[in-house]
DNA sequence: CTATCATTTCGACAATTGGCGAAATGTAAA
DNA sequence: TTTACATTTCGCCAATTGTCGAAATGATAG
């Protein structure tokens, strides 16, 4: 039960959402979304610890950043493909999407 | 996309879980399901809210009574069957069921 | 018309949540 | 080994949430 509410819980908040799917364009590294959320890193971080308990998303690390990835596998994926399309029509998921295409990590952290 | 996250809001709480389910048996009364979840009936009418207002239930009037009901339209249902399916696993829903079968409006709220 | 009674609304309270900046962590490069 | 830097963890704060009891509501029954 608890783990039901968990999942969610996680889906219960917007920016939470946007980062499920920018991550269905391609895997992104904590900065790479804190660009595009425009919140603290630690806010994003948080974020992104609870989508991962949730089972959502999991991480692996490349070079100097932490690539966070949609894990296909797992309960709470079932609702995604639901969700997704849902969201295709909201507000900012557009505007992510296009923002996303002009976001380089390289150019953001420094070299 | 606000809707969207009311929706999963709804969804957040075990005791919201435990109505949706036990509608799925049968229409219910707040009182009923206020004996059931052994609440405050001013915390069930308030859930019973959250859940109309995300669009998972409806409510009729009958003599005394305001029962509620699943709302097999809408967008909020199309989430129901997977999420039912996970939940007759999950602990107080089983004995819910069984609590329900001795539950009776007439004996409960008087005649 | 009045009284009853199921339900809803209101006000209060403790617990949880989303946000931030600062400090801690840990890994990669120098 | 030491430095640099992406990420996480830690306090803190304001806003929201789940709960209750009391008061308001509104429809039925007498």
């Amino acid at each position: 039960m608890r783990e039901i509410t968990k999942l969610f819980k996680a889906l219960s908040d917007p920016n939470r959402l946007r980062i499920l799917k920018m991550l269905e364009i391609k895997p992104l590294c904590v900065c790479e979304i804190t660009e595009a959320l425009r919140l603290a890193t630690s806010t994003v971080s948080k974020h992104l610890s609870i989508l991962r308990n949730a089972g959502f998303i999991s991480d692996q690390k490349d070079a100097k950043w932490v690539n966070y990835t949609l894990k296909p596998e797992g309960k709470a994926c079932g609702l995604l493909p639901i969700v997704s399309a849902w969201l295709d029509n909201a507000d900012p998921i557009k505007s992510d999407a296009e923002h996303l295409k002009t976001i380089d990590r390289v150019n953001l952290c420094g070299n």
